[in-house]
DNA sequence: CTAAATATTAGACAAAGTCTAGACTCTGAT
DNA sequence: ATCAGAGTCTAGACTTTGTCTAATATTTAG
């Protein structure tokens, strides 16, 4: 697979194909999620944003977020008790999600199968399945004779 | 399988055979858990517990749940961006998670095999694997010609 | 150029959860 | 009984994440 690069340039485009006017503000938040190809919080998406000069509000932070969301641009992963994290990778997968350091390794979907799940409740289409492995680093020499 | 029912009693044996020192408060949240079988969040079990008389604050709660957690009495389901779920259930099973109704329905991991998972990075161990199955109620006539 | 529609903003607000310092309870020794 | 000390509980202040509001700025269409 081809390395893609992202340019600002690319994600004007990028946005109008997912029916979003690329704004100033919103091509930055693209360009921080896309550019890094990590997850990475709203608080961590302003802080890359206004690195330089302070450009854009928490307001636009989360609108844009939540508009990107709607739009299927980006994903949600919910792993962290206090906060919510956004992943630019939207073709199907799983994660690891260290505990300790709180970081996330994603696992393609292709290669993972989940056999014997039970019929979904009545009424009820399914929108996602999330495998989250919760690792954590190896003890390091925690209880060995001192 | 037995209907094991639960009393007040019983949940000070249960305390004590996870380490746990049976406080009058530490009764009362066991058994707003694990009476009710059900997944609450902190909020929930707080209005539980203080019903009719106001017994237990807030700070309580919140320590008292995380000493279960920690003595692997209980475990934390997150599934919801804005709140903790508790779950009495530490055998090991899965969740379907409703979008709209935030209602969790356990899955026995018993009858579900997942393959094809890549080996975990380097330096780390297991602590588990969570399903959640992201559901939604059937779209109710939406888009049906008008 | 102007009006209407769309975006952005600062700052107030809300909710979940943590922290602190004091008060309470229980036990065991004197 | 009294006291010390460990353990527990509490009110309320505080922090953090995220939402809302009302005003301002920008864009777009005509």
């Amino acid at each position: 697979m081809e390395k893609q690069t992202y340019t600002r340039d690319n994600m004007a485009s990028l946005l109008r194909s997912h029916g979003i006017n690329p704004t100033h503000q919103r091509i930055e938040i693209a360009y921080a999620l896309f550019g890094r190809q990590e997850h990475l919080s709203a608080d961590q998406i302003m802080a890359a944003v206004n690195d330089h000069h302070s450009e854009t509000s928490k307001a636009t932070v989360y609108n844009t977020l939540n508009l990107f969301k709607q739009q299927k641009l980006i994903r949600e992963v919910i792993v962290d008790p206090s906060k919510v994290f956004y992943d630019p990778n939207t073709s199907p997968h799983h994660h690891f999600f260290n505990l300790e350091t709180s970081e996330l390794i994603d696992i393609d979907a292709q290669s993972v199968e989940i056999n014997g799940l039970p019929q979904l409740p009545k009424g009820t289409v399914t929108e996602g399945v999330d495998v989250i492995i919760r690792i954590r680093p190896e003890a390091a020499s925690v209880n060995k004779s001192i």
